[in-house]
DNA sequence: GCATTTTGTGAGCACCGCTCTCTCTTGAGA
DNA sequence: TCTCAAGAGAGAGCGGTGCTCACAAAATGC
């Protein structure tokens, strides 16, 4: 009994996800691996030298001294590579940001969250155009298909177990803004259950809110609307991202500027006109 | 004295902006202005049709009827092309928003807010590909030449002028947020006095972060991140102006769900662990 | 060892942005 | 009113693209 056709490709991932835990199975599979390696790699490279616009599946072949009809037999279309390359940046931001959460295991929520935020910001600034795929226009046509979903969820993922750990912890307050109207509230139910059951609904709605918001500011710095009007871009990500780490509930760190336990009402701007406002 | 060899193109230029106002410099002029809005008509159904990425001088042409080198007489490259488009879509989305800021003039500074923001908002989704062209990835390469900026900053101002009608008539609160950074604080300084040199510097921080804030939110609904994520886009939306208005100071409705003056203090939402955050 | 599958090649198609040369029309100045 | 430079359009053509197809070589499984 034959094998399906496309065995051979689920083999490959198998292996390459794996690593070789798997018989190795022959000459064959490994070098389309690494041909396909190879091939991602130098799209890579021409995709952050002159952005996914310019990158061209020709070119790539040049590049690696093959024909260039060669080429799909690994990649059925551009818009597979393209896809490939998503998938992988996708799962590079999500790296990073997983990397920064372990890293501050036992930090304050707060300042968990702004390592999470600060990382995947990093990473976009050091790779914009990759960062302009993922994030960006999409690029093949609205098209988004299922295996981009997983890795695309990695640095929503880790910004919610910072939420939640700190809700574990008793570390999460109560979120800022009015009560949840009803359909935004539907939803939040909805996603509760789905990724993160013990936390409050209004939590995960805030926490929805600020992951959008967190990348509309590290995308108005990639893409350039930020251009002569916000220069300290670093500092300024790190402010927002602290202010909207206290909007989802988050407790800062006990070494913030202000000492008291109850932090938030000492917190009002200096210099300005103070207002009854409590927040 | 020959006249400057471009002088009938600020000629046009002027025509089209002013309407006829200036001599009916004759039918060359008339028939160079038609033709070149056809153009840009044309192109815009396609870029609405198909995304900037399909969008081609040949098919424009052909579907002109005239031949593709006929267009180089119009615009130069299919950059300047997708750059008058560019500007097109900033000028559409920036005058549903200061038609928003005109219609609310005598509400509440927190819904002339959510308002503007909301009528951007729907221009988006009703405009993806032409919004995706301004606020997606930079597809002309890496060029934001100086006619983009005054009408790329229209929103922008209608914002600024919400907030600053706000604070002249007393109803701006301080922002949200803990103290500035000092290179936060140098930026939002500059701009202030570049643009509304009588708000507080604080403001004009929390401003430029909302800002950015919400156009993440809009960007991640127009790009599909939002997909099985939140389904009530509309709703979320809304809440999510409101809490960036609240963010920035802006007194909310008096018709909002709690009738008092210092509307804050009442607004933890409510069915989850009340804590000793004031937010 | 042989049949089958897989991989690589080169030609070719249709389309693209853009340039160049050519013709025809237009309109301003003598 | 006539002239002639300048503008507008057409068409061919260049180099590039994504993609297909028929064909040859190589590895694989029986």
């Amino acid at each position: 009994m034959a094998r399906a056709p496309l065995s051979f490709l689920f083999d490959a991932l198998e292996l390459w996800q794996n690593g070789p835990m798997s018989v190795i199975k022959g000459a064959r599979e490994r070098a389309r691996i690494e041909v396909t390696a190879a091939i991602k790699e130098e799209a890579r490279r021409q995709l952050a030298a002159e952005g996914a616009v310019r990158l061209s599946l020709r070119s790539v072949a040049r590049e690696l001294g093959m024909a260039s009809s060669a080429l799909y037999r690994y990649f059925p279309s551009r818009d597979d590579l393209l896809t490939a390359l998503i998938i992988d940046a996708y799962d590079a931001i999500g790296a990073v940001a997983e990397q920064a959460e372990a890293d501050t295991e036992h930090a304050a929520p707060a300042d968990r969250w702004i390592a999470v935020c600060r990382a995947a910001r990093d990473w976009a600034v050091r790779h914009p155009h990759e960062y302009a795929l993922i994030y960006g226009s999409p690029v093949p046509g609205y098209s988004a298909p299922q295996d981009t979903v997983t890795p695309a969820s990695r640095v929503a993922l880790a910004l919610v177990r910072v939420v939640r750990d700190a809700h574990r912890t008793g570390r999460l307050g109560p979120p800022q803004g009015r009560p949840l109207a009803a359909p935004v509230r539907a939803d939040a139910g909805r996603l509760a259950a789905e990724i993160a059951p013990d936390l409050p609904i209004a939590a995960i709605a805030a926490l929805v809110a600020a992951w959008a918001q967190v990348f509309g500011i590290v995308s108005f710095e990639v893409f350039g609307q930020f251009n002569r009007v916000v220069e300290a871009r670093g500092p300024f990500f790190d402010q927002s991202a602290a202010a909207l780490a206290a909007q989802v509930g988050l407790v800062p760190s006990a070494a913030a500027d202000t000492g008291s336990a109850t932090p938030r009402s000492a917190d009002a701007a200096p210099g300005d006109t103070p207002g009854p406002y409590c927040r």
